[in-house]
DNA sequence: TTATATATTTAACAGTGTTAATATAATGAA
DNA sequence: TTCATTATATTAACACTGTTAAATATATAA
């Protein structure tokens, strides 16, 4: 009978949330077993019933903030229309994201997960999601002939990369200073890389 | 007198190149301040006689790493000609570092350091270094016409972006999958982002 | 040699993730 | 309802982590 999967659900989903709002707020430095099952109401061990380790937990999180991210992304660039300018909107949003959680930065990117083989599909996930967010619209430039199949496989790469790179400067080593300066320097790049303005 | 001084800095050398070989052996994951004590030949109380906390020896270290990477750079980029094409051998020979070390790599770049406020010239040092290394090869690239200071300044930095993010993914994520895929997406990013080829 | 100063180590504390044994709650049958 | 069984939750413990205070060993000076 499914009753016993529902409750057993509803059990994780209260770690999952006391999961999530720590590493939204502390962030992952901040996040324990004890923590986690405090907050969620309920003894460190009981954790242990409902999932394999605390990496398996945090993992199901990453599977939540995948989906929310896509959505933050979707409904800011909602009225941009097709083009290098949407490209340029939609990685500005990715940005946006993650400035407002780092936590969720650092556990997409920062946090070492390579022992975790079963995960694979949710590490694709990870580094493909721009690219995925992007995607529809690196068609549309390629098929108006705004720029090649080639260059767009590359574009779309450097755009990623180039990104990440910066967030992880100015989220780990406070560089460039403000984050006004941040913000500059990613329209900068974004136009550099998108060959716009 | 200076003996106990030479001493003093003596046994904190035994400390560093403890924690030097751990780094890039086995990485930072497996570096405790026990695990170096033992390699070091001393308890582990013993660090705290000569270093503020484990932070403090820890960024001993990068200042060497530093130096040792900058003269991996030099020879590995020696014969080259100046030009477009240099810079690309100094971006090449900085990743081949990473690679070959990737605990440095986590050391330079994934490390949470926030809270080390009087090291701040040492985290300058980590995120203003392939600007250094490769300096003279932009200005020469401006000098001769070849790129303009504007463009150079952007490119310089989207190199560096680009660089660390490609880094990241490969050695924390797997992505791509092999080295071979990872140096020629080194190559491709680095002919489109230079304009060269 | 003895007294003092210095250097090193052991013991302890407050954390961490995880597991085994124990206690509690829910469920079934008589 | 009462008892036995099963499922779930908690406490105790283990092996780690970094760090500090007290205890010990070593070197120096009188």
């Amino acid at each position: 009978m499914g009753n016993k999967e529902i409750q057993e659900q509803r059990i994780k989903s209260y770690f999952i949330e006391a999961t999530k709002e720590i590493l939204k707020g502390e962030g992952l430095k901040s996040l324990s077993v004890r923590n986690i099952a405090e907050r969620a109401g309920y003894s460190y061990a009981t954790l242990y019933n409902y999932f394999k380790d605390v990496k398996d937990l945090i993992f199901e999180c990453v599977v939540d903030f995948h989906e929310e991210c896509e959505e933050f992304v979707k409904t800011e660039t909602k009225k941009s229309q097709s083009g290098p300018g949407k490209i340029k909107a939609i990685a500005k949003a990715y940005v946006k994201y993650f400035i407002q959680y780092p936590g969720i930065f650092e556990l997409f990117f920062l946090e070492k997960t390579t022992e975790l083989a079963n995960k694979q599909p949710t590490i694709k996930l990870i580094y493909s999601f721009l690219d995925k967010l992007s995607e529809d619209e690196w068609e549309y430039c390629i098929k108006t002939k705004i720029v090649s199949a080639a260059d767009a496989s590359i574009m779309k790469d450097t755009v990623h990369y180039a990104i990440i790179g910066m967030l992880l400067f100015y989220i780990n080593r406070r560089e460039p200073g403000t984050y006004k300066e941040f913000f500059e320097k990613i329209e900068t790049q974004l136009n550099y890389i998108l060959k716009v303005k």
